[in-house]
DNA sequence: CCTCCTACTTAGACTAGTATCAGTAGTGTG
DNA sequence: CACACTACTGATACTAGTCTAAGTAGGAGG
């Protein structure tokens, strides 16, 4: 007693010592890093977990990032980054007509929600991350607009504003968000049951509803 | 040298000493714990600091409420009951009026907003709080239902589901929660401007677009 | 006034984490 | 091959936090 205290550090001395680029390095760091950070939030983000997780000292990590806050603001670098890139990739598989909407809802809801991107797109608000990834969901708004503006003409209806397919478009990724961070407890708030249909149901109608407002047919 | 090092214990002795009921003193822990929970997250619930703002030690936290978990346990109770009694006191408000809502979703959105309860019920969501505070917004629920019953028999149209009411309920509470927690990254990923009155105008439509879908007139 | 109860303090043990530093060992290059 | 460069280790210092134990003081009831 009194020596196994000596704590964490003095088990496993690490194995064979890996040599990695730099490059190499920082980027499976940050891979671990991130893992963490989108399935328990900020706060799990430990320089000694990640680096016991990759078989390396707390040490090296300091060495390639300085402190835990250098590591903090490169993994907002790179957290926003790659959301930024799943994000485009959904987008990129959609038709560009209004009717894809539930693909798109589908594809963003994944994203969201299986892939623990919810949290991290929460932190990377929370950090005020404000000027890269603004106007990610232009292109979609732009479709949904132009469609409208199109009806509008078609039907002689007076011109409909871009700020709706704004606010949609918000309202789709707010909610799509929100859902797996704190859905749960909202379905339960209306005595909804909470479980995977439901859900799916719930993400459903919230597209329905906001294509219906958008355009009604 | 490596005696201010004994830390924060020992600066400022404490002043005399005060003697609260036991009562008392839990509930002055609970609202400061409170505060730091709700502005903060969870992680800004830390005894020394709550402790200290109160001017006790933080054994007198630890007397009251045994440990940490044991504060935090009590603090979700507490938290709970408040998020409620703040919903129910919106509710309260109410005419009953699906035309009323704005006004409702104006009381909701202060409490997530204004009162910090957001970051509240995301902390309580994610902690798995599933049996209080379920079915808080049922009469919100009926009363729209109940309406659009009204109004469907009257216009011959077939019979509403209550689940629409059940998930546009759970919409507006999930964007108006998801709102001051997220809403800026989301705003500026339409290019939307990040300012109180684009929130309002975002607020207004929301609750018009639900109400249009709900109760198209 | 005495006495008991308990809210509270002070001191400090213990833990988990970050950060530093001197040295060690892969690796690419002349 | 030798050299220099640097990714990485191991030990250790330091900090901020939780929790405990022993004692102190305010207040209520006899």
């Amino acid at each position: 007693m009194g020596d196994t205290a000596t704590s964490a550090r003095t088990r496993n001395p690490l194995p064979h010592r890996v040599r990695r680029s730099a490059d190499q390095a920082r980027r499976t760091i940050l891979a671990v890093a991130e893992k963490h950070l989108a399935n328990d939030g900020p706060d799990a983000v430990r320089v000694q977990v990640i680096a016991r997780e990759i078989g390396i000292s707390d040490a090296a990590v300091h060495h390639h990032f300085g402190s835990r806050q250098g590591l903090l603001e490169a993994l907002m670098r790179h957290a926003a980054r790659s959301l930024r890139t799943e994000t485009e990739s959904v987008l990129a598989d959609w038709n560009g007509k209004p009717s894809g909407l539930h693909r798109i809802a589908d594809g963003i809801a994944t994203i969201y929600a299986d892939r623990g991107y919810a949290r991290l797109a929460l932190w990377l608000s929370q950090e005020g991350w404000e000027s890269r990834g603004s106007g990610i969901f232009q292109p979609l708004v732009d479709a949904v607009h132009r469609t409208r503006l199109e009806q509008a003409r078609h039907n002689g209806r007076v011109r409909p504003k871009r700020e709706d397919a704004q606010f949609a478009v918000a309202t789709l990724n707010l909610a799509l968000a929100a859902d797996p961070l704190m859905g749960s407890g909202f379905l339960r708030s209306v005595e909804l049951p909470d479980d995977r249909d439901t859900r799916a149901r719930f993400r459903r109608w919230l597209v329905r509803t906001l294509v219906s407002v958008l355009l009604p047919s």
